[in-house]
DNA sequence: GACGATACGGAGCGAGCGTTCCGGTTGTCA
DNA sequence: TGACAACCGGAACGCTCGCTCCGTATCGTC
């Protein structure tokens, strides 16, 4: 990867931009000839570099989705856990409700790929600010990381139905921070 | 279509059961041949009697859609609405996850082919209900009717990604009441 | 400048799906 | 019962899309 062609080098760069333009637009379902039209490349050239459109999409991704692990590990020892765990929150729904390759992404973040290295990082670190927004008291306790990356794909389906409501993704916020009437019944 | 021939209203009947159990289970997706296998019948039978599995989709889904919109008429007149509203959101909700038909359906509740009758029926009824929940004070004032179906879409994307999780649908019911603290900052 | 390795492009393959077409069958009615 | 219209089944079409294959072009090296 490193003492590649200069040609080829250059092509897999192209190749990176123009899917993360593509899938940025409209996720996942883009088709490969798109990618490769958009890049200037022939389908075959895109194949050389990643051995499937999936492989491709991951590549993509995974640099951001590392990008937002990295983000929640460094909030982690915030003395403020409830703020800063909603801020988080809200931040992670807007930049993918941006991007529909992140969408796509999260969307699947219980499942499947989302076991590698970058995820499992985003999970964890999820988590953590998750348990201590719990023990500040700003979170019910009656949820789990699980509970709450469900919820994202939930609020990133609300963001695709009603575009730009900032307001809706807030009702989840509230919903999460929990009703006292609620919880005492 | 009444004084059609004995096989063929026999047919029409067979196809609309099998899609319907079809389209329960796996939604639009389903392949039309699978449908008409199911049916034990050819393609072209039904192509005869829809004209196309758009219109097919349509006809299964409204019936329900048309239940659901009578259902809340019926509630429109209680003299507790909020708990009517909410009742009614968890018991929408609850049945389309059982049903990956009506949750296509629900999903695009603010869009195309959503304008028809049935459709337009349910989102009249639901804005009904929503807004006497409203005046109750017992939801927040801050949504409309357009939030509400992109809430519902999203609670269906949260029900597919954790299933069985009644909790979570709390979580967002709890959100649509408001929280205290952050309807007076 | 020439040669071998490497990479490129895009035609082509195979699978899936919605839809159409038509030769054969079946119900209906006189 | 005979004949005609209505209806049926399923092969076939056209399209999309992921992926592969191979003749050709380009790069790096001596």
């Amino acid at each position: 990867m490193e003492k590649m062609r200069a040609d080829a080098r250059r092509n897999r760069a192209k190749v990176l931009a123009a899917a993360e333009e593509a899938f940025a637009l409209d996720g996942l379902a883009v088709p490969l000839d798109d990618i490769a039209r958009l890049a200037g490349v022939g389908a075959g050239t895109v194949y050389r570099h990643f051995p499937s459109k999936e492989a491709l999409f991951q590549a993509v991704v995974l640099e951001r989705i590392q990008q937002f692990a990295e983000e929640a590990r460094a909030l982690a020892t915030a003395e403020n856990p409830g703020e800063v765990f909603v801020d988080y929150f809200v931040r992670v729904i807007k930049q993918a409700s941006l991007n529909r390759a992140i969408c796509d992404a999260l969307a699947e973040s219980g499942g499947h790929a989302f076991k590698a290295g970058a995820g499992e990082e985003f999970r964890a670190a999820l988590d953590e600010l998750l348990t201590r927004a719990q023990a500040a008291g700003a979170v019910r306790p009656d949820i789990d990381g699980d509970d709450l990356r469900a919820l994202i794909a939930g609020c990133l389906a609300v963001e695709r139905y009603a575009p730009g409501s900032r307001h809706l993704v807030r009702v989840v916020v509230d919903g999460l921070r929990g009703v006292a009437e609620v919880q005492t019944r």
